[in-house]
DNA sequence: TTCGCTGGCGCAAACGTTTGTCCTCTCCTA
DNA sequence: TAGGAGAGGACAAACGTTTGCGCCAGCGAA
């Protein structure tokens, strides 16, 4: 039953059901009396405004898409799990998608996405500086926040880690402990979070007064088969480096496995500071230091810029957009037991 | 710009450029030149169909709900990602909610969702035994199936694991090892598969002329610190059990910090067999046996069930249901290094 | 020439809301 | 008693599609 059946029920028009319903009641002076009638019969009769008709009318759904590489990395899951739950409490819904950490993927989900007519979009952009995206962005009069990854040179705001002092901290753990030679596995090099982490390492060796050239660097993606042969070619030197950094959330894990499969005792003959808290990390056997990011936090920023930007558009239509307004938390150390000094 | 406008544009009627549009040109049998015209201009004026509209006539959206416990749960997330892959080649989009393994919360989210006119949805339903749950899937029109946990006595499919084999299976290792003194960690002792995983270890023992009563049971939640404790309950005994098997995914985190506590070494103090593969599963030290659920197949299983109760829905109103219709999967196991001989 | 058929397309209803505007009472005041 | 004001609702347009049906022109057949 709909909301004009159950006005015909009554005896009311359908407008003033309407707004009784929608929680209008008294800005259009609906009477006690009729507002008690027909939240009555609304709730015998099972009746709630049919959100499509609603939406038609309104111009938006409620939903808003999240876009991510991979929800099946922990970042991310916690990531959807918060902004969820952060906009639930507004009463809006999210969408999923995977972009398969494919930049032609994300491309073709994003233009999909981007007709569906959702209220906004969150995207934790791939990699890649892709200029179709970056353009996409641009052309699109949808709310849209970028996390985990900016992108330069987009009117899109951004939420991130401070990504440059985190790669300097990573780094900064072997240092003390009195590493010299020391590796670094990437994620995908073409990205702007792992370029900064990248640098940041880089940084803290020329502090600590050693050769940046002298870093032992490998990786080009996020799989585990890349991961896993950047590791071996990092660890099957001749000259191994007796610390490692991982720069991305996957990385550790084949640095695990070929550690393992090389006898490599932690942190014995290497030493590893991995990026990205995961449950398992303070488990195992040594416990891993881990570089984490304050999940939650960057989510309530994500979700704050998100309605923000989703008001100014639904108000003023040609509000001076602030290009560029971009967020950094700070990274946090969890500093445990698989750094050790060289042997 | 909407379809009518760009009927208006090139001096066609809104209902011609929409069949070409939604793709039933020939079925409505518009010339070949015409359909041309109307897809160039399409394209060169960037117009899609609104999907509101679209959905207000067809009254659905093309968009199916999923409502697990937790999408930080590894199963979850990778369940998630198989059915929205799977899914989105039908061109069905996924809404996302997490019941934060809250059987309340689950209640008013399908609540919710329910009322936002998706066009199916697949739930993982929270472990205890809601009555509440089980009739409003009753009284629901939409096309549900569940997952993960069945729920007997509800008309929606489900698909989930063959859990009294699996729980046999994983008391098979230890028993085939030689313990005799074994503990059990649960997950929510009020859900199906939970019970079913705890019953096929109760077979096991009892296979091996071993009082199933011996079984050290602890657990009561999937929480980090629920986990925990029950973990101390089991291992901190005078007589603690030398293996141990793990019913819940999460169930092995607080194993293994619990282990680490007491610092028992893994396998020659304490074995385990943990359910749930989990991606460091293999790489830790030492590897841990766990058992594996066919993640992708059974996704495969639902979004199939799922698209068939939908189109059933759509056709025939009262088609007979056929209640009940459950799938189960076999378990993979998983064989590694956490399992040894008591000491 | 007329009839019928069919290819090709337009008309208009329907989907279910929301909301600006207008109408109708009632009551109060001068 | 007439006039005005304000409270309480009704009317109808608009949102953008999809789709059953009907209309018209052209062509072949009788």
């Amino acid at each position: 039953m709909n909301i004009s059946e159950l006005a015909k029920e009554l005896g009311f028009s359908v407008s003033t059901v309407s707004r009784v319903l929608s929680g209008n009641a008294e800005k259009y002076r609906i009477s006690r009396k009729t507002v008690e009638k027909v939240q009555e019969a609304a709730e015998a009769f099972q009746v709630t405004p049919d959100p499509i008709g609603a939406g038609l009318r309104r111009g938006k759904m409620g939903i808003v898409g999240l876009l991510v590489p991979d929800i099946t990395n922990p970042f991310f899951s916690q990531l959807a799990r918060a902004i969820e739950l952060k906009l639930r409490s507004s009463g809006v819904a999210v969408q999923l998608c995977n972009s398969a950490e494919d930049s032609s993927t994300e491309i073709s989900l994003l233009g999909k996405m981007l007709t569906r007519r959702l209220d906004g979009m969150i995207i934790a952009p791939v990699g890649t500086e892709s200029e179709a995206l970056r353009s996409m962005i641009q052309d699109s009069s949808m709310p849209i926040v970028l996390v985990d990854r900016p992108l330069p040179g987009t009117k899109a705001p951004s939420v991130s880690l401070e990504n440059r002092n985190a790669g300097r901290l990573a780094a900064q753990q072997l240092l003390a402990a009195g590493h010299t030679l020391i590796g670094c596995l990437r994620g995908a090099p073409g990205s702007e979070s792992d370029r900064e982490r990248f640098e940041g390492t880089r940084d803290a060796l020329r502090a600590a007064g050693i050769d940046p050239e002298s870093l032992v660097v490998a990786g080009s993606g996020y799989s585990r088969e890349e991961s896993l042969s950047a590791s071996a070619l990092i660890l099957r030197r001749p000259d191994r480096p007796t610390g490692i950094v991982t720069l991305s959330g996957q990385g550790i894990l084949g640095a695990l496995e070929t550690a393992r499969e090389l006898k490599l005792t932690i942190p014995d003959q290497l030493s590893i500071v991995a990026f990205d808290e995961q449950p398992w990390s303070p488990l195992i056997e040594p416990p891993i230091t881990t570089i984490a990011q304050p999940v939650d936090q960057m989510a309530n920023r994500v979700v704050e810029l998100l309605n923000r930007n989703m008001q100014k558009s639904s108000k003023d239509e040609n509000s001076d957009r602030e290009t560029n307004e971009s967020y950094f938390f700070d990274a946090l150390l969890m500093e445990r037991s698989s750094v050790g000094s060289p042997s």
